[in-house]
DNA sequence: TCTGGGGTCCTAGGACCC
DNA sequence: TCTGGGGTCCTAGGACCC
């Protein structure tokens, strides 16, 4: 652990929601709710709004609307996070050299590397406010939460005491006596499970598990979790922020909202599948010689069945014809709600002389799967999901406000034009197109860097 | 019709090798 | 008859994270 409050933590506030309102002048103030609308989802995002009625990332879709039947329930627009995403780390790696992001939405920076004059809390204070100030300008208004504070574990949580649009600053020092009230839920790593176990053992807080000997945690815990919590309980942290971590795994998977049972649509579904991994790979120079199915029962028991090859592979056909052995050796009579494929024990080069014949294979072996319509059963992807961006011929561009029974209704509103009509049209109205590309509107007049993103 | 998708890390047992 | 140990690879499952 070092002796300044030199590493920052940035959290980006609700962060799929706060883009779809910043796009869409219509949602905002309102409760937004992003994640999956099907009968299965789950929320990934919801607004402060809908915070308010009780809504949580992870809750099911379902559970959300009877909370908060008047929200908009969007189901994402990847390209358009990815964008904001990639101007936040760029003022992030402006600040420092040394950026490590979590996901979308977080990172930590090291401001040791940033080349300060001094890392006294004065000037690091400075430069998270002026970080903050940046993000919010070069994005459109959106807010960031951060901490700072001498690791990695206490900048993260720092920057939850202030959420949204805050920032917490740790003097070095006073970390014990910050999270020893906490609950021991706050280290990284204490789940549900390790929560339960814990409270068994009449841990609450942080303080109470740094009452326990090293010794006691790893029999309650096990090895790597029981030294990690000792650490953590004592605020010890000597994690580096890393800029560059290489992929361990490359996988696809989806859960379907009615169950499977038919074996053929299985293995085509698995093909398909496969056909994304190497797609993926490939995309990254990437190859591996693990091939891992999952399957998720009628009942959500999980199973999984992988196979190691004699060299690593990225064509689609290899890793197809391997998942749909390892699936032939499962019972899933009782019906199947997701399936996924993977591989792992990733190599960054392909073995060129195999590349061909792997390559061949592929195609062949995708036309041997079963004669099932694939995409009559399971659509690759739905023409008009709630939020998705349209342009139409006469009206320009607007988004998705609601589908279904061959009718789509579009919101003719962005960012920059924020005053168009509501209008619906046939699904298959040739004049409506999803908007897909990542240039900004043609004759489009941007003020907001973001408004389009690309 | 509770319970997504893309990941990481850890554990534990068996095979196999020296 | 009894008695090893360590190391590595592979597989399956589970907890956790965002």
């Amino acid at each position: 652990m070092r002796d300044t409050a030199s590493v920052l933590h940035l959290d980006l506030d609700a962060f799929f929601a706060a883009v779809e309102q910043r796009d869409k002048p219509s949602l905002r103030g309102k409760p937004v709710v992003v994640g999956g609308t099907g009968g299965r989802g789950v929320v990934a995002t919801a607004s402060y709004e809908a915070r308010r009625f009780g809504v949580r990332s992870a809750m099911s879709t379902r559970e959300a609307r009877s909370r908060c039947p008047h929200a908009a329930f969007l189901s994402g627009r990847f390209p358009a996070y990815r964008a904001a995403s990639e101007l936040v780390m760029a003022e992030l790696r402006a600040v420092s050299p040394l950026v490590e992001p979590l996901s979308l939405d977080e990172a930590f920076v090291d401001l040791a590397a940033a080349g300060l004059p001094d890392l006294t809390l004065p000037t690091v204070t400075e430069v998270a406010q002026r970080l903050r100030a940046r993000v919010a300008e070069v994005t459109g208004g959106l807010t960031a939460s951060v901490g700072l504070a001498s690791s990695k574990f206490v900048a993260k949580v720092a920057s939850e005491l202030d959420k949204p649009d805050g920032l917490t600053v740790v003097p070095p020092g006073t970390e014990q006596e910050l999270l020893r009230p906490m609950p021991a839920r706050v280290i990284p790593g204490v789940g549900p499970q390790t929560t339960e176990r814990l409270r068994r053992a009449g841990v609450h807080t942080v303080a109470d598990l740094e009452a326990l000997s090293l010794d006691e945690l790893v029999r309650l815990l096990g090895k790597a979790h029981g030294h990690g919590l000792h650490a953590f309980a004592r605020a010890q942290d000597d994690r580096p922020v890393v800029a560059e971590r290489e992929a361990k795994s490359v996988s696809v998977e989806g859960t379907y909202d009615t169950d499977l049972t038919d074996r053929r649509l299985m293995e085509g579904l698995l093909t398909r599948q496969a056909g994304e991994v190497a797609t993926r790979l490939r995309a990254h120079g990437l190859s591996g010689r693990t091939v891992t199915i999952k399957v998720r029962l009628h009942d959500f028991t999980t199973l999984s069945r992988s196979s190691t090859l004699p060299s690593p592979t990225d064509a689609a056909g290899v890793v197809a014809r391997t998942a749909r052995t390892l699936l032939a050796d499962l019972d899933t009579s009782g019906g199947v709600r997701l399936l996924g494929v993977g591989v792992s024990g990733l190599a960054d080069w392909v073995q060129e002389d195999l590349f061909a014949d792997d390559a061949a294979l592929g195609d062949e072996a995708a036309d041997e799967v079963a004669p099932v319509d694939l995409e009559a059963a399971f659509p690759r992807r739905r023409t008009w999901p709630p939020g998705a961006d349209v342009v139409h011929e006469e009206h320009g561009r607007g988004w998705v406000w609601g589908s279904g029974r061959g009718v789509v209704t579009v919101r003719f509103e962005t960012a920059a034009s924020p005053s168009g009509p509501v209008r619906s049209f046939a699904e298959d109205d040739p004049a409506l197109q999803r908007w897909t590309s990542t240039e900004p509107d043609p004759g489009e007049v941007t003020t907001q860097p973001l408004s389009s993103p690309t």
